[in-house]
DNA sequence: TTTAAATAATAGCAATACTATCATAAATAA
DNA sequence: TTATTTATGATAGTATTGCTATTATTTAAA
């Protein structure tokens, strides 16, 4: 399989100074992803970052404004690769049902991929998303940072689930709250099944661990969006049956 | 409406020193809600805490290893207390549909309530809850406090109502997984609603925005839970059909 | 080849996350 | 009642964090 090598456009608001442009500002977005998934977010500091990569705190601020302005960068970038590899996917699929199992598989599978960005390790990054991206979204200035368009990649994400959701099914009620809870509940369920399994019915030992989350992914949503049209059927046939 | 002043229990691995036993600990409960509440988890410290209550930072310690242990209790703390209002709320209730209605209900509004514990704000710790929730369970050291036995009030609750899942269609075959993601998703959409509006298809000025929340929940949670009931009911009638 | 841009080196400061010690008040047991 | 435990307060101190400032040095662009 071919990789593409691509670059992801970030929100300027999400940085001091671009840090894809320079040595660097890309060192730092390597090894912050390593260390966030080494350490956790709460014990990495730029102070240790720095050391890692053999240079100065002051150097770090000078891309990024604090740790949380950085942990929302990748946040984006991640999402923003997750519709690369989406748009790269679906690209010449047209049934929409297919559409959306295929993006059910890029959500929860970052093994599976076929596109790199060369210092960026996804699958660390992945990681890290699945164990501790609501802390980028869920805090007392969240407004503000949306208005800074802290958000944007996860809310076209979103967006695009949503419409494919209404292919399906243009009568579906909720595609939106919908779309968000299908990826919200592939990474819950990621992390549960490794951490805390009585929160999910899957074995977090299983080696296709992926593959069982999105065989869920899909029983939930498949059973939902074609909900209407079964039900419609239904009544259809049950007329004919005339009760 | 009658309201029952109610006793918490909470996991002794979630204080050092009972914090309901005394003055000063009620006061720490009491006050640590309502400041994170108005700050939030990031920006509360116990220096802050112990001025604002006209105690000190060592006296808090006492009671609190630290700010994550606190944390932690108080979301058990909420837990519990849905807990109790469901148990309340379904104690004559024998149809398992109308109880998972119930639950629905309890969960996304704490307003609407019938049991109050004299010295915590409930509706300001379901906001703290709703916002930044999360952030109990999604860290490096979630095992370890697993261990610890600092989420079971949350995982007892996911199984109550994965058991009512299973009482109403015992076949389902992700009951905790989808319990799981029916609480998750009202607390994600009440706060998606108020903050990230592109995120939910929900209003979050309406004034009946639980109602709103409660309704999709039971369009997602019915919607699903049923469906296997429904195929099982068409391809029966299907078969009658004859094709 | 001068000038500008990027980084390193170093320092420092206010706030945070604790720990320790000692004094005192209040509750309880002898 | 006195003795003693228990709970809190007062105060201090330390390591780390989060961030800013200054100056020197290297690297790249004009």
């Amino acid at each position: 399989m071919n990789h593409l090598v691509i670059h992801i456009n970030v929100n300027p608001n999400l940085f001091a100074k671009d840090p894809q442009k320079t040595d660097l500002g890309r060192k730092i977005i390597e090894h912050s992803v390593l260390m966030i998934d080494d350490i956790g977010l709460d014990d990495f500091t730029f102070r240790k970052l720095a050391k890692a990569i053999g240079s100065t705190e002051a150097s770090v601020y000078r891309y990024f404004d604090n740790k949380h302005q950085l942990f929302v960068y990748l946040l984006n970038w991640y999402w923003e690769w997750v519709m690369a590899r989406i748009d790269f996917n679906t690209m010449n699929i047209q049934n929409p049902r297919d559409r959306l199992r295929i993006v059910l598989n890029v959500i929860v599978d970052s093994a599976n991929r076929n596109m790199d960005v060369e210092f960026v390790d996804e699958t660390a990054l992945h990681r890290v998303v699945v164990r501790e991206g609501m802390k980028g979204y869920h805090h007392k200035t969240v407004e503000e940072d949306n208005q800074e368009g802290y958000f944007v990649a996860y809310k076209q994400l979103c967006e695009k689930i949503a419409s494919m959701i209404l292919e399906i099914n243009p009568d579906f009620p909720y595609p939106r709250a919908f779309a968000n809870a299908l990826i919200e509940t592939a990474n819950n369920n990621l992390f549960n099944a490794q951490h805390l399994p009585r929160l999910t019915d899957l074995d977090g030992n299983a080696p296709n661990l992926s593959n069982n989350v999105k065989q869920m992914l899909e029983y939930f949503a498949f059973g939902l969006i074609d909900k209407t049209t079964d039900r419609q059927e239904l009544s259809g046939r049950t007329a004919i049956l005339g009760n």
